[in-house]
DNA sequence: TGTACATCAGTGAACGCGCGTTCACTGATGTAC
DNA sequence: TGTACATCAGTGAACGCGCGTTCACTGATGTAC
């Protein structure tokens, strides 16, 4: 009875992953507003109706698609950070910039959720976690480049900038992927300078 | 005939104006893409209907007032950076985050067409004017400190933090208009003294 | 001065489409007796 | 071992709503004669 039920929890959760990667990979071909339960249904290859049985609402899938990337996205970043040299700012910024261009569906969706006024306190409060984890790894390493005061308050402002670099340079008609990725790098590696010339002090 | 055909060309300009208008204040009431065309109509007293003769379509319109707004403001901007001494990024970093959180609505608007992706040609160049005006303003400010070597570097570097620091700090469950502004300036003045110490190695 | 006609701002209702969601149903598998 | 019944994944079609846009029309003002 109880391998049986275990049996079919795994069965169910197979079920479920299956739609969220559907998500998940038309995430990455569209603006996720333009996304419908139709289009994922298709990439799935279930009807639409299914996916009702596996989520109450269009929002609990996206978000549910989203924060499973964001997590994987994140997770890679921590290790990076963590196994970086001291001090590495340079190749932490380096890092993160290329992260998120490469995630880039991520990122827009994430922006979209800062952005819209109307979160629900759920997805609000795994951002946040999200977030301060970020910044909990930050300000280690800013206390390995021996920054004394205000440790917090560069990691608010390194995550900050690091996310206004990839909001402000992006595609347009004139510019193509890696010319946009080179740009983003440049200005974020300028910005660790101004990190290690005030850590130098 | 032609003081009665300026005349009406004015009487034509002044009942587009009207319909921006109430399109700007529906914008500062809801996240602009609920607005609709309804919602702006009943606001400017008139039949939707009647929009369409003034422009071709939704987009045009939400376009034209978008320009117009983000015009006024950075033009407030840039002469609170003309008229500012020397040197005084802390006190021009503090305008910029001032501005935009008391524009949100046009902030977020701006985010937003940045990060559809599908911009129109026309907006994007708009846009990139504005972005270029508001970067040398930056430029001149970093001459007026003496910064030597890459001062377009830091001005994208200064332009990118600083959306950054509007678009990653924002109202959220726990925390009101007033602290989220505080918060912001505080984070923007930390970035400043990073300029200024760089500044003044 | 009066009459026929053109022009054009302005309207409310209707069209049409996209899309989230639900409905009524099927068919396979498991269970009780 | 066979039969009646429950369960539940799965479906295609339909519902319903919101919203951009268009339609067919009105009524005022201007113009030609």
């Amino acid at each position: 009875m109880n391998t049986l039920s275990k049996l079919k929890e795994k069965e169910k959760d197979a079920r479920r992953k299956i739609i969220v990667d559907a998500a998940e990979k038309e995430f990455a071909t569209k603006p996720f507003n333009r996304v419908t339960m139709r289009d994922i249904a298709k990439r799935a290859g279930i009807s639409p109706a299914l996916i009702y049985r596996h989520f109450p609402d269009q929002q609990s899938l996206f978000v549910e698609a989203f924060c499973r990337g964001v997590n994987e996205m994140f997770e890679e970043i921590y290790r990076k950070i963590d196994t970086s040299s001291d001090g590495a700012i340079r190749q932490v910024v380096g890092d993160f910039i290329e992260f998120f261009t490469r995630n880039d569906q991520y990122f827009r969706m994430m922006m979209n959720f800062f952005l819209s006024g109307s979160v629900d306190e759920d997805l609000f409060a795994k951002l946040n976690i999200l977030e301060r984890r970020m910044l909990d790894n930050f300000d280690a390493m800013f206390t390995k480049m021996r920054i004394a005061s205000n440790i917090r308050h560069h990691s608010h402002t390194l995550f900050a900038s690091l996310i206004g670099i990839v909001a402000t340079f992006r595609n347009h008609p004139h510019k193509n992927d890696t010319e946009v990725l080179q740009h983003r790098e440049r200005i974020a590696e300028n910005l660790a300078r101004l990190f290690m010339s005030f850590a130098g002090e």
